[in-house]
DNA sequence: TATGAATGAGAATTCATTCAT
DNA sequence: CATGAATGAATTCTCATTCAT
């Protein structure tokens, strides 16, 4: 069959791409084949290669789509005019949205950079670092403002963001903890962590 | 041939944890081949097999050896009847000094639990939780003695852990900041973080 | 898209041809790919199979086509009643022009016979047999005229064409030698080597 | 099965390069596929490996191989002190040996040039360059003692080799003509050709 | 006439693992 | 204890070809 009518490149595309990261997410990129991808986008091997010019550009494209669309709605939604306080509410419940509504992107993220080619590796390092830097720059102004208590910025950048991204690892749709729930124990935490007054 | 005449079973086994510690670590298990352990290690992709029966069985013996480490290495340093403010302060000591001491190992006990076969998976789970647990009960035990203010016990436990163990990812011997000041620092950031009065 | 509007199949017959012949004498009927192909001339691979069923079919008519032209034009060319020594002379001046004009057609055809399915083999083998019988033919009447001196007509049929041939494959249009003196050099050397009183 | 008893490493490198020219001269190198070599040799396809890095490293294995017995050769076998009618005579009767007994390693080094990676093709064509310059400097010396009496003696180096080279495509050991019979007829072409006095 | 999406078979290569020596 | 030769299955990727539109 040359084409199942009704498909077309860009829901097949779209379809690589989720499959993708799904299977990525559950093994990890290493371990995932394309014949497991194929699979289960329901086309064959060879058919990926279409749109992707090779396993290790997928997992590029991936990442890369991830961060950008971080730092871009980050870009929209920032109550850019706020005090510290009310901005760091504010990143801790974008943070933890979008890692609970693009859960396994997120996951995929922070866990595959190693699996890049070195020159993708710096690209997606210093994609990431555009994002890290959101938040250094809210906790530097808020220490200055004397609104925020902490002994490194970037120290505590790291600190904060592993403890949120973390939330990817273990957080279920069906737990015990809702999405609400969630954005208000990890606001208490945080705040309480950079000693906010 | 690397082998010293001399050299025995145990020194090698050594050889071989050591050397695939540090490839797992850069590259992913998967990523590792037992050709370039056996390189590593100076001897033939064979002669690996006289001591793990496969590679994953290699996974399964790193992981519980560090994590069993980390289990009873705490049992022994705990001050077990101090009050949970001190015990707090300690087990962060702890915890970054067998995260930074053994970095790479902590490292790869985080990132490849997803690369153990299913019953190796929940037998490392299992160990695992018994770690968390121990900081689970500080945190508890800190509420009821209304000395810590957390939202969620578990969830703080998550938070706080991912916050230490994210240290491993970028902790580097040579940069900016030495391993008194790390635990300092994130002695400080945990206090803060469970709302310690 | 290369296609001008106005395009027609003949061009793009040709055009397809023209392509296939620079990029089989460049890297080989088999390296070749219809991918390739199919970029150099502008269009989708799909559309080269309008004008040839298939890859192994676009190289048998490349070779029939170029082995009748030479048969058919030394029919039309050749001195027909002259004496041997100038209808070698004549054979050698249309064969080095034949294979400096279409080079590559020339060496294509030497090169790819290998390329070709059972059947198309013996088909072309047989053709390129009847532009041997000429060189042979005029071998022949030669030694019985008295003015050649060959040990064995079919081996000097093979030497000679070898000879020729070639020169198609190092000759460049820029190079140090004309088409003019490459003929006079091979009339010498030919006329030589079969001892022409 | 492991090894099969008697069998061993040098013994298959040779079965390998024995069984892939065998199969390059008869299909091409882009035609030939590791698994027919490996089915060939009666291995894996991937035992070859052990022995050559990759198909592509083979081929210039057996090139240099070739080329380098050739040149080597040839400066052992040479009459060095004799007149360059006597030095002529050794070499047509020493090329259509090598070129009778080593027919298809001949016959690939000729055809296969195009196969190489760009780097690999430069090192074999300047290999191939010193054979060639072994005749210039014969044909040379003869025109320089009046014995010989070529136009150019470059163009006429490229004649006499594609004349004799050109054997190896046709002869075969049970047809017509035996190897001495061979080698006398090229020897009086050869001979005639460069107008040997 | 030409496209573009897809196929299915097969390419080179890699890898964990085995085992006679 | 260790090697080195080999396996067999799988991997990424390519390619000629098909066909609905």
């Amino acid at each position: 069959m040359a084409r199942t009518t009704g498909s077309d490149g860009i829901r097949t595309e779209e379809a690589i791409r989720h499959a993708a990261v799904e299977l990525i997410a559950a093994r990890g990129f290493e371990a995932m084949t394309m014949r497991q991808l194929a699979e289960k986008v329901g086309v064959q091997p060879g058919s990926i290669y279409r749109y992707f010019p090779s396993k290790g550009r997928l997992l590029l494209d991936l990442l890369v789509e991830h961060l950008e669309f971080l730092v871009s709605r980050w870009e929209t939604e920032q109550p850019r005019d706020a005090d510290p306080r009310a901005r760091l509410r504010a990143f801790v419940d974008f943070h933890i949205r979008s890692h609970t509504l693009r859960r396994r992107e997120a996951f995929v993220a922070n866990m595959e950079l190693r699996s890049l080619a070195p020159a993708d590796y710096r690209r997606v390092v210093a994609l990431r670092r555009r994002y890290e830097d959101i938040l250094t720059g809210i906790l530097r102004a808020g220490v200055e403002a004397d609104c925020f208590r902490v002994p490194d910025a970037r120290v505590a950048t790291f600190a904060v963001l592993a403890m949120l991204t973390g939330v990817g690892s273990w957080y279920r749709e069906t737990g015990r903890l809702g999405k609400r729930e969630l954005i208000e124990i990890h606001t208490q935490l945080v705040m309480q962590c950079v000693g906010a007054q």
